[in-house]
DNA sequence: ACCACAAACAGACAGACTGTTTGTTTTATC
DNA sequence: GATAAAACAAACAGTCTGTCTGTTTGTGGT
């Protein structure tokens, strides 16, 4: 009836998904596999079949986390000749949709620490920080960023303040004056790097 | 012939010290506490009897080593009148001494993912991250620091890029370009946030 | 259409590890 | 010196991961 082709799709996405609601209710430590694949409506075999182990399963999860992110980053700066002004913009976008419960969870606290700093860096370079290092980059070129400036570096320590930014909106008592304050400071920060 | 005080420190202090070796060598999660004992010279009814469980052991771990930060970094920066040079020159000193791979898997990576968010950011408000904040509120108090910034969202904000920054440099292929890359950019964040 | 093969899936099993419980030794108190 | 409490030891039960064996479903050649 389904190709195998659509067999391992349907599967794979449906694992997944689950693994994406187990890990960022119980965290990467705490989701069973039992619990994921019941979610999924399927068993470990074919998760152990689709997956070399449960880490490859939440690598899997993170991948696809981060590359919504910066999917949608794209989207909405994507017509905006200003680097500065589309960066600022791609800040909000990113505070406002990662302020997730599940996106914070499993893209900032379990996946450096699962995955290991490395290859968490190396999802994030292919996504969301590329996002980031893009904007930065074209400010550059456009001399609105100061040229001493290692990019790569500046990306991934704005990119880690950002992150941050997400946790103190997150847990803060009124999340409006704390995102008000975070991109008070986080503009601070963008604008001393300015040319 | 040893009393009850100095046995229980005794006993605490030698778990402590295992625990840091065990879980900077494999990780919060994969860190047996079979292992633990061992190499403390002691048993896992001891450590029971001491730790509520696994995680207590962790966070006094977390606790000990962010301490012992935070005190080498107000021994260094006591008798600095100048707020902006004080808190540059903390900053190296943070930067050259987070950088173990000890310090950098334990308070970094597996600190907010086993502790949570929440936990790890209060024992660093009494730490750590106390120093940077109460280097970011003199300055504001001598008017080199932008008044309308919050000082301990800024501070958060900012110790974050320098953890990324302890990662980078970590990781990187030369670490003393890598070191000069994130202070010329730290540099440039905090230069942002001047009055 | 049939057959051999491989991929996808299911379930049982062994090993490891945590937290609890029960028991023993050492120190404190009266 | 007896009793209580703290410190420590070791056995035990429960859970969970990864593997192994077996079954079903699709694929390619004839």
């Amino acid at each position: 009836m389904a190709s195998n082709e659509q067999r391992t799709a349907k599967t794979r996405a449906a694992l997944i998904k689950a693994a994406r609601a187990e890990f960022a209710a119980n965290g990467f430590a705490d989701a069973a596999t039992n619990a994921i694949v019941a979610r999924a409506g399927a068993t470990r075999g074919a998760m152990y079949h689709h997956f070399k182990d449960k880490l490859a399963l939440f690598d899997a999860v993170v991948e696809a986390e981060d590359a919504r992110l910066a999917a949608l980053i794209d989207s909405e700066t994507v017509d905006m000749p200003d680097a500065y002004k589309s960066l600022m913009h791609g800040i909000g976008i990113y505070l406002d949709n990662a302020t997730s419960p599940a996106t914070r969870r499993i893209l900032m606290l379990d996946g450096p620490s699962a995955l290991g700093w490395k290859r968490w860096r190396e999802i994030q370079s292919r996504n969301s920080l590329r996002t980031l290092r893009e904007g930065l980059e074209a400010a550059q070129t456009q001399g609105t960023l100061d040229a001493k400036l290692s990019v790569p570096v500046a990306a991934s320590l704005f990119a880690a303040a950002l992150d941050e930014a997400v946790h103190v909106i997150s847990e803060a008592r009124s999340r409006k004056t704390a995102r008000s304050d975070a991109i008070k400071a986080a503009k601070s920060m963008l604008d001393g790097m300015r040319a």
